[in-house]
DNA sequence: TTAAATCCGGACATTCACATCCAATTTATG
DNA sequence: CATAAATTGGATGTGAATGTCCGGATTTAA
């Protein structure tokens, strides 16, 4: 349904907002998602190329959000990693029906529609601010499970 | 976002629905939906081995629905494929969460339900009772555009 | 019994998502 | 400048999704 692609990605962007604009290495990143690191750093590369994200090499570096977590949506991430595919033709190739799609694909975009809504009305600064409150067990309420919130350590 | 494979399985039965109750070849349902036909006999036979249809070997043979149409609805067809994928567990594989999912994980949930529930409110009978009647163009309002609706040449 | 029609199932090919590894490049700092 | 920290990009491997091919099994009808 979303590719695992997408879930490292939101992860990684979940995880930079609540240290935003602070930018992190891809070890701390990866340490704090769970995400293989080799193919995470592949990840985050995609999201430096769409505008997502941006990086600064070298020692003190490390990648951080272009823009701030109240204005990024969920969408924008899913989108900069593999857009939800809005049905917009007639897969058929049927050239004649331009924008109109037929029932059974009307249906289909339209579905596909809704959780693009979902999506484009959820900024990253409202799942950070989510407070959760209603679950009593460890650790939940964090904006992504297991991820030791904010840690604040700076060694050396 | 849907596979293809889930593109060609609605094809299918959205044609077979056409015809409902009546089977056809596999050849047939292959020429009006415009799937490769080798690959449809694997579809549909997922889609045989799933309780959604069933088949008649031999002579005047062919496939059919086992359900009519309005007791058929597009999420079972997408389930019988390929299961949306509702995330039930937290994917960091922290078990301590249990059935409570993080403020991340909840919305992403939350956008796949809502297009499990688009899809679970509609038929196959009500994909083809829609006349999509503000359409001008040739063959729109056909149910899956470019069948020639409901083909009734019975040769031989 | 034979033949034709039709589905069934396994083997194979291709492409892509996912993932790993490592050398090259950039940058801050002593 | 030299070194260590960090990203970048290429090469490569694996498995699943997509797609093809064909012989075998089943059924109807002549």
């Amino acid at each position: 349904m979303l590719s695992q692609t997408v879930e490292y990605a939101l992860r990684a962007v979940i995880f930079l907002a609540s240290v935003s604009p602070d930018a992190q290495t891809t070890s701390e990143i990866g340490r704090a998602t769970q995400v293989p690191l080799a193919y995470l750093s592949k990840v985050l590369q995609g999201l430096r190329q769409e505008g997502i994200l941006k990086s600064q090499r070298g020692v003190g570096g490390g990648i951080s959000l272009v823009r701030t977590p109240q204005e990024l949506t969920i969408l924008d991430v899913v989108n900069a990693v593999e857009p939800l595919g809005r049905i917009t033709t007639c897969p058929l190739g049927l050239a004649a029906h331009g924008e109109h799609l037929c029932p059974l694909h009307r249906r289909m975009d339209d579905a596909i529609q809704v959780m693009e809504e979902a999506f484009h009305s959820t900024t990253l600064a409202e799942v950070l601010a989510d407070p959760n409150p209603s679950i009593p067990l460890t650790n939940i309420g964090a904006p992504l499970c297991g991820v030791p919130a904010t840690s604040q350590k700076k060694k050396k």
